[in-house]
RNA sequence: GGUCGCUUAGCUCAGCUGGGAGAGCAUCUGCCUUACAAGCAGAGGGUCAUAGGUUCGAUCCCUAUAGCGACCACCA
């Protein structure tokens, strides 16, 4: 007997740490060194060092690491690198109110204590997320684990800041930039989103000046009239082209500002008339950037009214748009109110107000750098997968604006400009000079503000292989990379950004292919948030149906790109199918013939690429053989296409139904045999059919596979993790075998099938006569299982339907006929109705059959072998449909 | 406003370049058949959103419509 060590129970939690363990001390994570291998390499996206992993990283990490060890399997010298980012805004939100409920303030610490306090902070909470990656079982590299504060990462920041700078691509400049009031720093375009919030429009009056006509503008935000400074018509708006370049007086201040005309006005909207206030609003300060128009700021630093009037000073925004409505209204100025919905911005990070603001930044100029990011991808040179996400792509970066780089925040790499107090000249370098390069002077000072997170997630494809260092080993072997995963929520922020950077830096694309999923949401459809408290943990998935019904149960059936529902039913179907393979696996090894034999039929097959002595191999085993090769090439072919989902459900379907349900039935006689010989055929078939299965699922649920194989499968086999993946047979030569032995399935589920529908008992056996001309060989061969599966008593083969009972039951497939004589069982009326729905349906067949083989058009223009495939299974109908109609006639003569 | 996606069994979703609709769960009927009741065997259930078009043939391709969703832009 085998000395399989299974427990009898299936449990995730008796084997996953260790093995995790076992791979990770043997050094299986990292890439195998063997520079005869090709490369294949993935970088992880990084997570928020503070992060705690949650359903997407789930989804995220799962479909990188089956690519990994898929590639791992295949030979090819892969490298998974991990890291974590230091996540700017947020990690420095998060200290900001840890210190604020300690009653302290950021400011009040000063730069030092803060940064330590940041520091304290990631090392406290910084990594959990990768112990969770770990439990997800992620096969990365976590010896070349990297942050994006450490210090080849910072390096790399100074790099690229002081090149873009030398090469005039990083300016700095006074520009109207978002402004997070809550954050309280400058955030790029990408980082603010809208929301729809319920809202007023008022509509104001102002009268021209020297006359009692008025112009009336429409406003969502009257506070910021006080800082108006021209009124805006279309040019070609016939309303008002007398009053172009006329003035009219602003109400509350008593000003006189211009009336111009500009074409960003829309004539349709409001009234056509717009206040135009450069200060506080995008368009406004373009337009007045147009008209030279006064910009006069109506808040102080910290958003509250400044002092243009003294009644409104330090007066919060909402309640002097309150006063100020009042005034409006007490002077008569204010003509209407309507309740009106508008998109209000709001920080992607903290979800507060984002206010416009005019401020000195720091950018990146984008628009060669985007211009070559989206030819490569253009050129195919780069991949996106599903294709359709490349328009997202195009479109943002052919729209691109120039990239606010500075934030006003600690927690980050800081700005390496230094400016010189005496001249006022910008030293850019990477540590701070002695003196200024222009005028000597000593006295030099560095910027205070630090860089946006994903500058230097830009560039993480290649700064963590070692880059600037061009020749460093890992940059040379592994970069470009082949793919990166990742969702469509990101491909502003991070994709498109490694392709800029990538591509100024490193002269190439980054990675081959983008690989874009959906997001996991709740079992209502619901987006997963914080705020909804519809979350799912994933640990709390681990913890109660394990790392490999987690993994299987969002990539199972899934369609890249496609929204994913979570649904717990998946995850019981992922539980049961694991301990299904677990049961067969019991099953195989406690029945294993003796071990040495099997070892040396195992290695045969092994080494010899399916080195089959078909003299041992049954029609079964043909069957089974055909199809485990004709699944290798789809799985494989699948997994190259990034159709991960299919690929799994493939495995799935054969594993159980084909498999468990029918080979290992079929062959249990053989394995309870006395013959020794053909105890170990089978042994050996049923070991490799079911190793060669587990190869295909490991990169899918690796845990249970691995603990399955290594009780599996015989000495001297390498831990399945580092296993070969199976071989593509070019032709499949069992091929007559297998479509013989699916007639023969079917014969067996037509038997099921009468047999359930007449309610007799599984205890109750029967004679089974099959009529054949042809098939005597196959049936002689298959007596043994058709006579188990078929629950019969005896089986026998005739060539006529001369001695079959009257009372008997009959079944056509193809070209075989089957009867099972019930004797007192069968009731005639019963069998009668169910052979006329049986001829029903053969005549509809045949109808269909001869319907199409007989339209000129079909014949004429199908190809040939959709022809001849119609006319065969025209052929198979006919012949079926006979064998019915004379059981009927004869069936009517008895009465 | 622009772009894109989705609409298939009661539910959640697959369906790869057009050639007789699939899975899981749920439902119904039998089974504790010595791997597995987390199981086995069987069954029922779909005008593939609607209307046109292309084709010998359309769930699949084209056009329009409706409902849902996402992204981008943002109009004061």
């Amino acid at each position: 007997m085998s000395n399989h060590k299974l427990n009898d129970k299936f449990n995730p939690k008796d084997f996953e740490e260790k093995i995790y363990q076992d791979w990770e001390k043997k050094g299986y994570f990292k890439p195998s060194g063997d520079k005869t291998k090709e490369p294949y390499c993935i970088m992880m996206p990084p997570p928020n060092v503070t992060g705690k992993l949650h359903m997407g990283h789930a989804l995220d990490d799962t479909i990188q690491d089956i690519l990994i060890r898929f590639k791992r399997m295949q030979g090819f010298d892969t490298l998974w690198l991990p890291g974590t980012d230091h996540a700017a805004i947020s990690t420095e939100m998060k200290v900001v109110q840890k210190l604020k409920e300690e009653g302290k303030a950021k400011q009040d610490l000063g730069r030092e204590k803060f940064l330590s306090e940041a520091w304290d902070w990631t090392h406290k909470y910084g990594g959990m997320i990768q112990e969770q990656q770990r439990k997800l079982g992620c096969s990365c590299d976590w010896e070349r684990n990297r942050f994006t504060l450490d210090e080849g990462m910072s390096d790399a920041v100074l790099e690229q800041f002081i090149d873009l700078y030398n090469k005039g691509l990083i300016y700095k400049g006074t520009r109207m930039v978002n402004w997070c009031t809550s954050c309280n720093t400058s955030i790029s375009d990408a980082e603010v989103e809208y929301k729809e919030e319920p809202s007023h429009l008022w509509h104001i009056r102002y009268q021209i000046t020297g006359t009692n006509d008025y112009i009336t503008v429409a406003t969502t935000r009257p506070e910021t009239m006080l800082g108006d400074t021209a009124v805006a018509v279309h040019p070609e708006d016939e309303r008002y082209q007398s009053i172009i370049g006329k003035t009219c007086i602003l109400p509350i201040m008593n000003k006189e500002i211009p009336i111009i005309s500009d074409n960003f006005v829309e004539k349709d909207f409001g009234t056509g008339c717009v206040k135009i206030t450069p200060a506080h609003d995008m368009n406004d300060y373009a337009c007045g950037q147009r008209h030279n128009l006064e910009i006069l700021q109506v808040f102080d630093e910290n958003f509250k009214m400044g002092n243009l009037v003294s009644e409104y000073k330090g007066m919060d925004l909402l309640e002097a748009r309150k006063k100020i409505v009042q005034k409006l209204k007490e002077i008569g100025a204010l003509v209407k109110e309507e309740e009106y919905t508008h998109n209000v911005a709001k920080c992607e990070r903290c979800k507060h107000t984002i206010e416009p603001k005019i401020s000195e930044q720091w950018f990146v100029s984008m628009k060669d750098l985007a211009k070559r990011a989206s030819d490569s991808v253009k050129k195919g040179k780069t991949r996106f997968v599903p294709q359709r996400y490349e328009k997202q792509y195009f479109h943002w970066l052919d729209n691109i604006q120039d990239w606010c780089i500075s934030r006003q925040l600690w927690w980050g790499h800081r700005i390496p400009a230094y400016y010189c107090e005496t001249c006022g000249h910008i030293n850019v370098a990477k540590t701070q000079p002695e003196t200024c390069e222009k005028c000597g002077s000593k006295s030099l000072h560095q910027d205070e503000d630090t860089l946006d997170t994903w500058f230097s997630s830009a560039l993480w494809p290649f700064s963590t292989l070692g880059w600037p260092n061009t020749n460093a080993e890992d940059y040379k072997r592994y970069y470009p990379t082949n793919v990166l995963v990742t969702g469509f929520d990101i491909i502003t922020f991070w994709v498109s950004r490694m392709m800029t950077q990538g591509l100024e830096f490193t002269g190439i694309e980054p990675f081959k292919d983008v690989l874009i999923h959906g997001i996991i949401r709740d079992s209502q459809g619901r987006k997963m948030s914080k705020t909804l408290g519809n979350g799912i943990d994933p640990l709390d998935v681990i913890d109660e149906y394990g790392a490999d019904a987690l993994r299987f149960s969002v990539i199972s059936g899934i369609t890249m790109g496609n929204d994913i529902r979570f649904s717990p039913e998946k995850l019981e179907q992922a539980s049961n199918f694991a301990n299904k393979i677990w049961n067969a696996a019991k099953f195989i090894t406690m029945n294993l013939a003796d071990d040495e034999k099997v070892r040396e039929f195992c290695y045969e097959v092994y080494e010899k690429n399916h080195a089959y002595n078909p003299e041992l191999l049954k029609i079964e085993d043909k069957w089974i053989l055909n199809k485990l090769d004709k699944l290798v090439v789809e799985v494989t072919q699948n997994i190259e296409n990034y159709d991960l989902g299919i690929a799994l459900d493939k495995i799935y379907n054969f594993l159980w139904n084909e498999f468990c349900d029918w080979y290992i039935e079929i062959v249990k006689p053989r394995i309870y045999s006395e013959d020794e010989a053909t105890r170990v055929a089978v042994s050996d078939i049923l070991n490799h059919v079911f190793g060669t299965s587990l190869k295909l699922l490991h990169p899918f649920m690796p845990f249970v596979t691995s603990e399955i194989y290594s009780n599996l499968i015989c000495f001297g086999t390498p831990d399945l993790i580092v296993s070969k993946w199976p071989n593509i047979r070019q032709e499949f030569v069992f091929e007559k075998e297998e479509n013989e032995l699916e007639i023969l399935k079917k014969v067996i589920i037509e038997i099921r099938n009468v047999r359930a529908k007449m309610n007799v008992h599984p205890s109750k056996k029967s004679k089974l006569i099959f009529v054949t001309k042809e098939k005597e060989n196959v049936l002689k061969e298959s007596e043994c299982f058709l006579s188990k599966l078929g629950f019969a008593s005896e089986i026998l083969v005739q060539k006529d339907e001369s001695e079959i009972p009257e009372n008997a039951i009959s079944i056509a497939v193809q070209d075989l006929k089957i009867f099972i004589p019930f004797e007192d069982l069968v009731e005639l009326e019963e069998e009668k109705k169910r052979l006329q729905n049986e001829k029903e349906k053969l005549e509809a067949e045949v109808l269909r059959g001869e319907k199409m083989l007989n339209n000129p058009g079909f014949i004429s223009k199908a190809p040939q072998a959709k022809i001849e495939e119609e006319k065969t299974k025209l052929e198979n109908y006919k012949v079926m449909l006979k064998t019915v109609e004379e059981r009927l006639e004869k069936m009517g003569k008895k009465e």
